[in-house]
DNA sequence: GTACGTCGTCTGTTATAACAGACTTCAGTC
DNA sequence: GACTGAAGTCTGTTATAACAGACGACGTAC
């Protein structure tokens, strides 16, 4: 009698992962505006599950800052304010430096040049006014040199800091390429990495983070709350 | 009355929360030893709870780094090894040497004199030998310290960090304290924030960290896994 | 004695229903 | 007409049961 699991595909995507992804990436996409609640039994409806896994991962989603607790426990996309913003990029400034720092020190010369790689494709996406792929690639820009630092706890926290960013950056990052700011930086970066000088890989990445949360502070309304652009 | 240690939330009623809470002391406590794995219905039944709540204080505990997936997505309490060690010391010194910096800036008189107390009630704890009460009021002075920076974010990373020390954190600080290793820094850095010295106090709380974490690499065995003392 | 198959039990996973609190709405009373 | 209270509906919370995969024990066949 032969095998007939054998080549059973694991689809072991848990639906709770799944639930985690996609209400991720529609909180990325800004598909829900700040402030705007997410019941647990519209959201398990979207993703036609039950709120069994909703319910998990909007817990998770909670205690890793991307989403908030509002009246009655309800799950709750924050609003992104100067105060916070600050206090995120002061955090990202300090331990993205060390990254940056950390990745110039390690870095083989095979790894700055797929950071090199990297850099190019980034221009092309701009040339070519391909924002939405822009901003996957400007991600993976900065993690692939944050994974060069050699700390899997680094890398972690440096993503949970992205993700409470999250809703700003997708419709703050176009806009900001498009003023053809930030590129410097990167380029800085790139070289001060191939030059394994740490001091100037962390001034780069550095004054990349600022200039953005300069920028991204100057779209904030007279309370300090930071909205996007009106898209049509 | 004000609740300077935000860190004690007893408000919550929810079974949820309290099962994260007993679960996180838990595991402080040494409860369970690294690498044993923590099957959700056992749990409940110690909690005299179902599954459910469990369920979730688990899933948010993997997530935070606390614990960790095993064979099954079983939850596992992860072994602490030198490498991760000082991956973790490498991001605490970054990072509390962050919040020492700003506490210093932004430190109020009253505030430095209540670090000052607390200081003062750590050394009579020492004195008297109470060592499992030193261990919290140590950890309420670093954070009282770093709750001094203004930055919400910061000492919630902060937290996530000393969290996934948890482990080693117990057994490590009474058998250190007793070393009397570590009261120099913790002065040094009540005088730097006294004296608004933010260079100094973040060099304190560096070389706090670093002696530490130095004394817990010493306790490792030759596969770089850390071990408790034995405790009758 | 060894190998293999089967069954039972354990695990996490998911769905569903029951529960409790808060808000809205609508009707009844002063 | 305004206020009050009750019911209905929404919310998150929790318990329970059904499910599927993995692992081990036990028994049978060679």
């Amino acid at each position: 009698m032969d095998k007939p699991n054998e080549l059973v595909k694991l689809e072991s995507e848990r639906l709770w992962d799944q639930a985690f992804e996609q209400l991720k990436s529609a909180i990325y996409a800004g598909r829900f505006g700040p402030g705007s609640v997410l019941p647990l039994r519209s959201l398990a409806e979207t993703f036609g599950t039950s709120i069994t896994p909703v319910r998990d991962a909007v817990s998770r989603l909670v205690s890793l800052g991307v989403l908030e607790r509002g009246a009655r426990n309800a799950a709750i996309v924050p609003f992104v304010t100067t105060a916070k913003l600050e206090s995120l990029t002061q955090v990202r400034c300090e331990i993205e430096g060390l990254a940056a720092r950390e990745a110039a020190r390690h870095a083989t010369p095979e790894a700055a040049e797929g950071l090199a790689d990297q850099l190019a494709h980034m221009k092309e996406l701009i040339r070519t006014e391909s924002f939405d792929t822009y901003l996957e690639a400007h991600r993976a820009f900065h993690f692939q040199i944050y994974a060069m630092a050699g700390n899997p706890i680094l890398s972690e926290l440096i993503e949970t800091l992205w993700l409470r960013f999250g809703p700003v950056l997708t419709f703050v990052v176009p806009a900001y390429v498009k003023l053809l700011k930030g590129t410097d930086h990167h380029i800085q970066v790139v070289g001060a990495i191939r030059g394994g000088d740490s001091a100037a890989a962390e001034a780069a990445i550095v004054s990349d983070i600022r200039e953005a949360a300069d920028y991204i502070a100057s779209l904030a309304d007279g309370g300090g709350v930071i909205h996007a652009p009106v898209t049509p």
